[in-house]
DNA sequence: ATAAATTAGCTTGTATACAAGTATACAAAT
DNA sequence: ATTTGTATACTTGTATACAAGCTAATTTAT
């Protein structure tokens, strides 16, 4: 490829590794613009295109391809290409399923193995607010979300749990931002974190899973009724 | 490459996907190889020796490395190539924790939705019988172990779920083999898997969740005690 | 003799050419 | 009008050449 600048591949990445080889950036570019629907589901994803584009190569790109097709981020198909993948109620349910079992008992060691540092960092991203006014208000206020949730399976010390909870988050954010225009949340996500934050605080566990799993659940249950009312099936 | 016959690939396969394309192909041989420590574990994988061993090019054996870096069986680092993934006490804590987290809830979910087709499954993989005199009875042993708990998270109809769990069990084997030449288990898991069935079959959720916890934790306490023997940390 | 530095060899990273397969558009027949 | 067959253009699959970077061995200086 050209040795000329490259444009600012990284735009912002919810959860990104290693940001240092190319096919990394690929990735985290990639799957900035599928989380955020700039690529919309089921669009077409075509290799020489995405290469120009991003003005690096095939292999680089492939790579990068190969790693959101095994998220699930995008289908594919042999010899038929790669698609953004669609959003389907189904895989919403098996979603919500697997987060109520994880982060709930997640949540629960975290009770047990959070250390003071982790607390207050669980207080402080519990308490980050956000400005309703701001246009990107909604966006933050999920990823802000997100990141709390990522705080707690953390202070579980299981990279295993961690990396499905990871890929679990990301997974939910595109189902999230198609509730945007409708309000938020009206009984207040923030107050349900403090609860889950006190509980992990005073070790009790079994409060911080039922919290965690109330939590999710109703969540959940509301972006499926939003699923359904834009007849996603 | 050459045209030539391709020498059988496939040897055999654990819980393989697609076996069409050779991308496909090598990600399965290796992968059987590393879960039976044929490759043993830290070694080296030097990609022109794979290449032509294997009869392939780089191109598909890299995303066949890739694809195992990203399931942590093999580690890597950049420009500094790929090794088989090592074994250790910490990652073994991990892995039995995610399945005593997974699996159990997993069986309860088993247990309201499982079919008649699904019992007459389970009850029959439980049944199967091994020869203990046989040489190579004990990775047949753990072989079917592993296909009873793949076929009861296929009874939750949560594809993430089963994801998830078929890649802890291809995980949990390199552990188990070390086992090779002790006693196998005293308490006898088939009894216990009978008894999973038996609680799956009456849509005992309840006792199916428990039976299922004791059994994987009984499990894995016995392996790591027998790491620890091994002196692996 | 030991340790640091340099160089040679080897391995991985990227780009690209070529092969194989697919989809679409167009034409012809029902 | 619809459907089916075919050909063309396009996309993906694989192989390989070249560039960049790491490892390790050898040499030199202390």
């Amino acid at each position: 490829m050209s040795t000329a600048v490259r444009p600012s591949l990284i735009e912002i990445s919810p959860h990104t590794t290693r940001p240092t080889a190319l096919p990394d950036h690929v990735y985290a570019v990639l799957k900035q613009r599928i989380l955020s629907c700039a690529l919309p589901p089921n669009e077409r994803l075509i290799e020489k295109k995405l290469c120009a584009e991003l003005r690096v190569s095939r292999t680089p790109l492939r790579e990068a391809l190969n790693r959101l097709s095994h998220e699930e981020l995008v289908s594919f198909q042999p010899h038929a290409g790669y698609r953004v993948a669609g959003i389907t109620l189904a895989g919403f349910k098996n979603l919500i399923e697997l987060r109520s079992i994880v982060e709930p008992q997640a949540a629960a060691l975290a009770a047990e193995r959070a250390t003071p540092a982790d607390l207050a960092a669980l207080r402080a991203q519990a308490t980050q607010p956000h400005d309703p006014s701001e246009e990107h208000s909604f966006i933050q206020y999920c990823q802000a979300n997100s990141h709390f949730h990522l705080l707690v399976v953390r202070c579980a010390r299981n990279s295993m749990l961690e990396n499905i909870v990871m890929s679990a988050l990301d997974m939910y954010q595109r189902p999230t931002y198609l509730r945007i225009g409708r309000q938020m949340d009206p009984s207040n996500p923030s107050s349900k974190h403090h609860a889950i934050v006190d509980a992990i605080e005073r070790r009790d566990a079994e409060a911080a899973r039922t919290i965690m799993r109330q939590h999710i659940q109703g969540g959940g249950e509301r972006i499926m009724a939003a699923l359904q009312a834009a007849h996603i099936t």
